[in-house]
DNA sequence: TAATGACCATTTGAATAAAATGGTCATTAT
DNA sequence: ATAATGACCATTTTATTCAAATGGTCATTA
């Protein structure tokens, strides 16, 4: 007979109620039920529950990883890259449900853990988008710079341009917010 | 006798109480006992605390134009310009005693009201960013632009740099900044 | 040896009572 | 008359309390 997997099972049951109630809702009983392992089992692989949502919260960044990378063509150049690197990352957090619950748990009710969590993915993705760029200082493609103030400034306006300015005004299209970045991070407002 | 302008008594008594204690913690009764007035004399004035506290943003937000428009050298080119406006906004924000409490009250409680408030204020100072960059764009210092989109961006840039950055990483000098903000969006990336 | 769930100390949340607050208006002062 | 006032009221906020829920442990069981 099968031997089970019990870490596996808690894993697969952590993200799942992870996702549908965020991570104050979460229990460990639920999680332990949802995993059909008794609650104790949990803590022979995870010392708390804070270590546990860790877990989940890296095969997440490795999942946007996977994403970023899949999304990168390194014969492209760096306005093709940074957009559809972008493009993909919001994508992404827009469809997907751990995402989602994560991003609404943090605006709403501020809970420290995710408020430090959504910093480390966020961070994740800013050391991705570091290594595109120097990628293109080294090609000569961009001039030197720091590159993760860069990443860091390109991500911030971003999500800026995708989530704040429709709060006042009509949506960007996709096409209008790769203009922009051209225009403003590329080629400058100089004449 | 010297009739008391008990209206300005209020205003300036709502002024030090709001940038004392922000707006949730400031009362009526308060703002009274520091005006030297009656609680019902405010209500002769002001239909409601909101109102009251609009009044202050307003001048709150003249206060910012009034810094602004200060710095600014029509004569001198924008990035000149552009270097003035920040550094004064960058003190401002720092020294004033309103602005630092009430975007401590927005970030730390969320309270509705001054969350409207900030708003304002920040549409209020992308409106005349607009101005002066239509004026560069005029002038043929700028690309043309849409002067909007380009405020929006400039600030939130400006506030990512010196609010988010520091989350993670040493706070930037003002120089610091400045010369960021003349790489990324005058001069450009692009070799 | 690995897994478990009854158990415990602490935290959270619901319920309620008490205090505080925004706003009104009959009365008072000018 | 008009302007100012503060006691007063309805509602909201805060403090208190206590039961339920929760994270985590460990003696018992498989």
């Amino acid at each position: 007979m099968a031997v089970i997997d019990r870490k596996k099972l808690i894993i697969e049951a952590a993200a799942k109620s992870f996702s549908l109630y965020g991570y104050k809702a979460t229990t460990m009983d639920q999680v332990a039920k949802l995993a059909n392992v008794g609650k104790g089992t949990i803590y022979t692989f995870f010392k708390t529950k804070e270590e546990l949502f860790d877990e989940i919260i890296n095969s997440l960044i490795a999942d946007i990883r996977f994403e970023v990378e899949s999304a990168m063509d390194d014969s492209a150049w760096i306005l093709e890259n940074v957009d559809r690197v972008l493009s993909r990352v919001h994508e992404f957090r827009k469809s997907h449900q751990l995402t989602i619950k994560l991003i609404q748990e943090e605006r709403d009710m501020g809970t420290q853990t995710v408020v430090e969590a959504m910093q480390r993915v966020e961070q994740s993705i800013i050391q991705y988008m570091k290594a595109i760029i120097q990628k293109a200082i080294d090609k000569g493609e961009i001039k030197t710079c720091d590159p993760e103030v860069t990443a860091f400034v390109m991500l911030k306006m971003y999500f800026s341009l995708v989530n704040d300015w429709q709060r006042n005004h009509p949506p960007l299209k996709k096409e209008e917010i790769v203009t922009l970045f051209e225009l403003y991070l590329l080629k400058g407002l100089l004449n």
